[in-house]
DNA sequence: AAATTAGATCAACAGGAGTTGATGTATCAA
DNA sequence: TTGATACATCAACTCCTGTTGATCTAATTT
């Protein structure tokens, strides 16, 4: 279990950004939950998720291209996680957030 | 200031996906930052981050919908802000997702 | 070496999300 | 009451993102 997040860089908001989207499908985020649970083989999650292969492929690409998902080979079968620290980045970005919009605003115009 | 969040209810994956999409947009994202240094006012907006009327409009109304942000009348001007909640959410949510993730996989197939 | 299997990649297509300019609505000023 | 201002909404268009089925590559088995 991971007790202690290790520091996770600051995010620049194009960082940001380019997590989000990688995270805001439908599809995506099923891959994402089931990772949740730890690491799996491409074809567990083709069965689990009852997906088109090309389709997961794609999908793991641009998980993998955002920095959410590692994979690693063995034979011929391929091994997917999530990356904790790409999570825990995108998590304190948005504690960042949240800490300091309660200013009220000064009346404009 | 924010010291403790309130207890931010458990986020299903849909209610997840709904703030992450909202979010995942350059231009909302950027709203949102302007949005984390506490409230303004649309017209403000307009002039900070120099878009087109009704393209604010759009993005802002998007960003209501997915409960990011909350806005209140005040003559004919229109005040907006965040709402830490749904921020804290998927906080937690992303959390959630990154502490059990490490298992490693039984070899598949 | 030939056949099989896992997974990646590609080209063609389809649908949805964002943009733009115009119009609508409510509030305030003159 | 008339005009101006702030913002929302709408219709038409554009472009990007995801889907599908086929093909390609690499590892494995026989």
């Amino acid at each position: 279990m991971v007790l202690s997040s290790p520091p996770a860089a600051a995010l620049a908001g194009d960082e940001a950004r380019a997590l989000l989207k990688a995270l805001a499908d439908p599809l995506r985020l099923q891959v994402i939950e089931a990772l949740g649970q730890g690491e799996r083989c491409v074809c567990e999650l083709t069965g689990e998720l009852g997906l088109a292969q090309s389709k997961l492929s794609f999908h793991l690409k641009v998980l993998r291209e955002a920095g959410l998902i590692d994979g690693r080979q063995q034979g011929r079968w391929m091994y997917y996680q999530l990356r904790p620290e790409a999570i825990r980045a995108l998590q304190q970005w948005l504690g960042e957030l949240a800490s300091s919009c309660q200013t009220p605003a000064q009346p404009c115009c």
